[in-house]
DNA sequence: CGCGTGATTGAAACCCTTCAAGTTTAGTGG
DNA sequence: CCACTAAACTTGAAGGGTTTCAATCACGCG
């Protein structure tokens, strides 16, 4: 009777004995229960087996912006794993939930038996990717313009010196006007 | 004198004789030479030696919305390899390049032997991950709130059914007033 | 020099937010 | 089962930021 997550996870790559060293809680979550909070360390993941989770930030200005749902057979997590990084997102309970949850020690202990089987690091890179992609849409759901643009200056400097100032505005999501006027209003400032 | 992008995807997975068996072209690519149209088969992952790489899409008023770009080092993809499936960007040089490319063919190639070697599906899984998050940044950049919202019932029609109104808004990056107002928009129509 | 592209600036229109009030719905306790 | 209350949804008006459109300016290149 193993865990859909455990299955997932370490399907045909690790022997039983290392497979049995992961811990997969079962645990029954009653709604609005509260399973992870932004900023504190300890993230973890969650497989939802029944019931239906949110995962979101809060702006400064106490503003929830939903990052994604996730209903049975999906998987939420904000994949900020390193020891002691602070959670990104908050994640609770819509409905009472049935899920399986990966504690942190746990993913760590994954990640480094994934390291001695030299799995392709492929896998580092493809969440790599998915963390780029979950900031760019919390910013573009929760920051304004000029934060986004101060953000892609800080991110891709380098970036910012070869290319034209629309290309930036089209990936900001606004118009090279928009872009424009915004950085003179940075100007007035100093 | 292996490739890079080779060394990234194989890493310690497949024999010398399977990894032999995937091309991978390193090419000089011009400034402004597109490389991949949305809408096109044949979708292709392109690593980025030297130069600067734009992955963008092409909205109906003829808009362009800038997904990523990619210098050196880093890699573009839309991850459409399924057969014949069109490719979901646009991916043009915005500086003279040197580029390794994948072509789809070898691609699913690829993904065959990793289906052979019991490669975790923990990569399928990801992959997934990530084509859902590009969407979801397309359309946040691209399509006005009611567009949103058309997609994400016609997407998690579940999930429309089993949250408030707001926390459909707070995903789609909207107040509730906004999304209600839409609503009864939509309902005029009719 | 003249041309084309990109950046800037301004004005009007539009959509969304904010704030406030009113209405509906859902849940709870009598 | 009804009554009450809280939460959610709706609707309206005012304000703000962005888009759109148009004109102007700046620059590099043939």
């Amino acid at each position: 009777m193993k865990s859909i997550l455990k299955k997932l996870i370490t399907n045909g790559i690790l022997s039983p004995h290392e497979i049995s060293s992961i811990q997969i809680k079962e645990t029954k979550i009653n709604k609005g229960t509260i399973l992870q909070r932004a900023g504190e360390p300890g993230g973890r993941a969650f497989y939802v087996k029944e019931g239906l989770v949110r995962a979101y930030t809060i702006d400064e200005k106490g503003k929830e912006h939903i990052f994604m749902f996730a209903s049975e057979g999906w998987m939420v997590s904000d994949f900020e794993w390193r020891e002691n990084a602070p959670a990104l997102l908050f994640v609770d309970c819509i409905e009472d939930s049935l899920l399986e949850i990966i504690e942190q020690n746990d993913i760590i202990k994954l990640n480094r038996l994934f390291e001695t089987k030299q799995v392709p690091n492929q896998i580092n890179q493809l969440m790599n990717r998915i963390r780029v992609l979950q900031k760019r849409i919390i910013l573009l759901m929760s920051a304004d313009t000029l934060t986004r643009y101060e953000d892609f200056i800080e991110t891709y400097p380098d970036i910012v010196q070869r290319v034209p100032q629309r290309m930036i505005a089209s990936y900001l999501g606004v118009t090279p006007e928009a872009l424009s006027k915004i950085k003179s209003k940075m100007l007035k400032k100093h």
